[in-house]
DNA sequence: CTGAAAGCGCTTACAG
DNA sequence: CTGAAAGCGCTTACAG
């Protein structure tokens, strides 16, 4: 039987009142040392835990934020996201709790089991659930709805931009013939399909040939494909992600194909073994730190019941390495 | 005013009973499904959220699992733990909650706004939080308390075999002049210690001369090192994780040390780029899926009130590749 | 400085 | 099949 404030109240020969004044430190009451000690005591002899659920339906609301996590592997952004999420509701006393998300589940669900003060989405939410979540009051920040695009989270309206970057990129290098590597991963299939379209689009736009499209698993190297891409002229690879880079590298080396001489090969996402590959990969880093700090500033600002801040301005931008 | 049952129950015309039987499909009951659909489309309408904490209060208990992680940069054995539970867990109609724990802000406070079925660590707790956490009726999950060690949570007493296994594979391979490449991450201090710790005490039951230990940033080539441990006639290094044994290698290319040839590199976690490294990375896979399971079976266990399963008996394993 | 009491929104015996 | 009512544990005016 847990144990109540009662409980603590009754043992230490007190009211509710002085123990919930004392346990939550309430401004404006002057309680004796003696007496504030014997509560802390009893209540720490007892093992006495607050109710949350009591606690937040007395007040009418919670200290708690939820953020949702999409189905899909996350990144460093996503890490950085959250850090920083952590740290700035902390400061107002608020805990950022991280749901990741299954398809198989309703979030309707969850919002029987908690209610938070926000919630923070990572991934598109079904516009009912959007609706039912601020009839109740409580705010949703970063989640695409129908209404705003209806594409996942974070940065998704740009994933076209990043593999027109990468084309971009090649391009000004003098690379004609291109190929795509993506990932076999189909939770990412959104992501991949909006890239490689990316990158379709910006190869007719400058007059390079149709790309060819491969999929590439990141756990191996791509040896196979790499011998393909070589007798089919391709010169240059534009890659779904850093991990499906270091695959198409570590195969060109089995292969024995030269790189950036005979195939050059840009990445995404710009993690650390980025810099360490042989040769250190070109790829394209996200403005992470700006798109975290961005969502950090929404919730803040939501809380405080203003408008929206701007997106952010800054962009992708290409880190030049060895590898083209 | 967020809408609550009562106004539901008034605008369909029916008690808040009803509403309850409807909202929660309660067995038992028999509605009619003219009612039923009413209810549904009424509550729909007014955007209906039920109130978590109302729920959890009056049901005693909320469907919660909070698992709590440590202040440190997390691996992919936490992602593989994460998934796995959360998937057990929807399977009995929790959810798990993830709170990235920081030292600034004490656990105590936490439970004030959540109260969990079951909490989960993979981190250390205060002792004091581990009593009144369980004398709330909370179970505490994989949280080394001081009484089972003292350490933190998952595998961690095990860290010093890690490095133990490190120097038995390099000594298998004739490697005799080791060095260390630790992590210059201070939240990490804690296990890059023990992990030397058995490094160095492996060299000595082994009869190998003391290892030096180098700090390594996981982000930048080592070439600097790599020079110094060549002119000392270092033959081998054992990195605190892949990430620094990718900056060793990188470093090893950069002066054109050859890999293993004169210097032999082992790496700790088997993360996918280690299989595609120059030259491919040896390792150490640390069973995670096992570890994982264990965990998740450990918490299903205590929502069972069962005893719980003993540890996961996969050891951590050398995975040879070509950089030894 | 402390106590008695109301009420947050929900679920669930219980009575009809 | 449906309604009136109790009570989960807390906080907070309010009265003393």
């Amino acid at each position: 039987m847990p144990v109540t404030s009662a409980d603590v109240a009754r043992a230490a020969g007190v009211s509710r009142t002085t123990v919930s004044y004392v346990l939550n430190d309430t401004p404006g009451t002057n309680i004796s040392t003696a007496t504030r000690d014997h509560v802390l005591a009893t209540a720490a002899d007892l093992g006495y835990a607050p109710s949350a659920a009591a606690r937040a339906l007395r007040r009418g609301q919670s200290d708690l934020v939820v953020c949702v996590l999409p189905d899909w592997p996350t990144g460093p952004v996503v890490d950085t996201v959250l850090d920083l999420l952590t740290d700035n509701l902390a400061r107002r006393g608020l805990f950022l709790l991280v749901h990741h998300h299954r398809s198989t589940r309703p979030l309707r669900e969850l919002w029987k089991a908690v209610t938070p003060r926000v919630v923070v989405g990572l991934t598109h939410f079904p516009t009912e659930d959007l609706r039912a979540l601020r009839q109740a009051g409580i705010e949703v920040v970063g989640a695409g709805s129908v209404d705003d695009g209806g594409h996942p989270g974070i940065d998704a309206g740009n994933q076209r931009g990043l593999g027109e970057l990468q084309v971009e990129h090649l391009g000004a290098h003098g690379y004609r013939h291109l190929a795509i590597a993506t990932t076999p991963d189909d939770r990412l299939r959104e992501f991949a399909e909006l890239r490689t379209d990316g990158v379709r689009r910006a190869c007719a736009q400058a007059g390079l040939p149709e790309p060819q499209l491969a999929v590439v698993d990141p756990g191996v190297p791509a040896a196979e494909v790499v011998r393909r891409w070589s007798r089919d002229g391709v010169d240059a690879v534009a890659c779904y992600n850093d991990e499906v880079a270091l695959a198409v590298l570590a195969g060109a080396r089995a292969a024995g194909v030269e790189v950036p001489g005979r195939l050059a090969v840009v990445g995404l996402d710009d993690v650390p073994a980025a810099a360490l590959a042989d040769p250190p990969l070109t790829t394209i880093a996200q403005p992470s730190a700006a798109q975290a700090q961005h969502l950090a500033a929404s919730v803040e600002a939501v809380l405080d019941g203003k408008p929206l801040p701007p997106g952010p301005t800054e962009p992708s931008r290409v880190v030049v390495r060895a590898s083209t």
